[in-house]
RNA sequence: GCACAGGUGGGUGAGUGGUUAAAGCCAACAGACUGUAAAUCUGUCCCUCUCAGGAGGUACGGAGGUUCGAAUCCUCCCCUGUGCA
């Protein structure tokens, strides 16, 4: 550790020495990311992190499209499979996880490779834009979730409308307010929380909290590398790949873990699960609810790709990662950064 | 063949003489996103021009007609659904 901070400060040492790699492979949904991923740690021995936030559930498999056991087996798996379908996850505690993760496996590597063996790279590898950039960037000093404060605000919204509590925010954080649409309750509820519930010294609002600024992922160099199929094309994989989840007991799985969990299981709310849920109330017949778990995957994969586009320095590569072509391109771009 | 119902913008579906380039919803496209994010929200969405406020053109199955004015009323034609033959 020591040692690794001395050499930071020599600028004749070039960065690739002393600053491990992360990989992220990153692009909207069935754009196969975990195909690229896969073939990017068979060849360099990595370890794949997972930054799909309902994949990080427990028993959720074929709507998640989760690797294989075998593939689990091949190459380590982290953050994947691990959560309580009850429990909540969020941003934060992705983060703050998958920046242990990352250092572990970073410690691991420099004891490997002292003993001349073989190296392990880490490679990020989700849909999730917002834990990515939990994770990468940092999330504000805010606080965390307060279920009750929650509870009491949207009570007020249904009352008395989204205008007022918007009209609240306001009041506490104008410059936020003026950020956050009215409509936009989740964001409203957020804000008013921060401002609410961080009495320090003085109460802050949630922008004075945003200037303090984000506490970056340091000590490591990033790939990244971008997933970017023609949109008909993805779009074709999606609507086959949903009707392949169909196919292979997605209905089943749904009915299990609705009766093992009950409906207040987050991840059932969640693209495929939830239209599933609505044929099993009886409020879509099969065909419906494939055609409406389609349609939902596409528009979910386009606001994954609105959100991509704004990701800094990504290697992006123009297809599907599954293509041979694609995974030798993207271990190309991985071989000249190591 | 007769009877009824109906044909509206990419889809669905309101509108039944002017304030309607035509509600709403969906799709599509673009965008936002700092702890529920596989969530939530915003904008654009007939064509052309624009000093960006607007200007012009085309449009509600087709052809005519009534009217100052028609998606809306009338006539004929075409098509679709349902019922009776």
């Amino acid at each position: 550790m020591e040692r690794a901070l001395t050499l930071l400060k020599l600028p004749e040492v070039p960065r690739s020495e002393c600053e491990p790699l992360v990989v992220v492979v990153l692009g909207p949904t069935a754009s196969g990311k975990t195909a690229l991923a896969l073939a990017i740690a068979r060849r360099f021995c990595g370890e794949i992190v997972n930054c799909d936030s309902v994949a990080m559930y427990r028993e959720f498999q074929i709507g998640t499209a989760k690797p294989s056991a075998a593939e689990c087996a091949e190459v380590p798996h982290h953050l994947l499979d691990c959560v309580d379908p009850l429990a909540d996850v969020s941003a934060g505690e992705y983060a703050r996880q998958a920046r242990l993760v990352l250092r572990e496996i970073a410690l691991r590597e420099n004891v490997l490779r002292e003993s001349g063996q073989r190296r392990h790279l880490p490679i990020v590898s989700g849909g999730t834009g917002l834990y990515l950039r939990a994770l990468l960037e940092g999330l504000f000093p805010g606080p965390q979730r307060s279920e009750e404060l929650r509870k009491k605000l949207r009570g007020r919204a249904e009352q008395h409308g989204t205008e007022r509590l918007h009209r609240i925010l306001q009041r506490l954080d104008a410059s936020a307010a003026n950020r956050i649409h009215a409509n936009d309750v989740p964001k409203v509820i957020r804000a008013i929380e921060v401002c609410l519930a961080t009495r320090r010294p003085s109460r802050r609002t949630m922008t004075e909290l945003w200037q303090q600024g984000r506490e970056s992922l340091q000590g490591f160099r990033i790939l990244r590398l971008g997933l970017n199929p023609e949109r008909e094309v993805l779009y074709a994989r999606i609507n086959q790949r949903a009707a392949m989840m169909f196919d292979r007991g997605l209905i089943a799985e749904t009915e299990r873990l609705l009766a093992k969990y009950g409906e207040q299981a987050r991840p059932l709310a969640s693209l495929g699960y939830k239209q599933v849920m609505q044929f099993l109330r009886g409020e879509l017949d099969r065909g419906s609810a494939l055609a409406a778990a389609q349609q939902a995957h596409r528009n979910y994969a386009k606001r994954q790709m609105t959100w991509f586009r704004k990701e800094p320095d990504v290697h992006w590569l123009a297809g599907l990662g599954d293509d041979p072509a694609i995974q030798a391109e993207g271990i190309a771009a991985v071989e000249q950064e190591i």
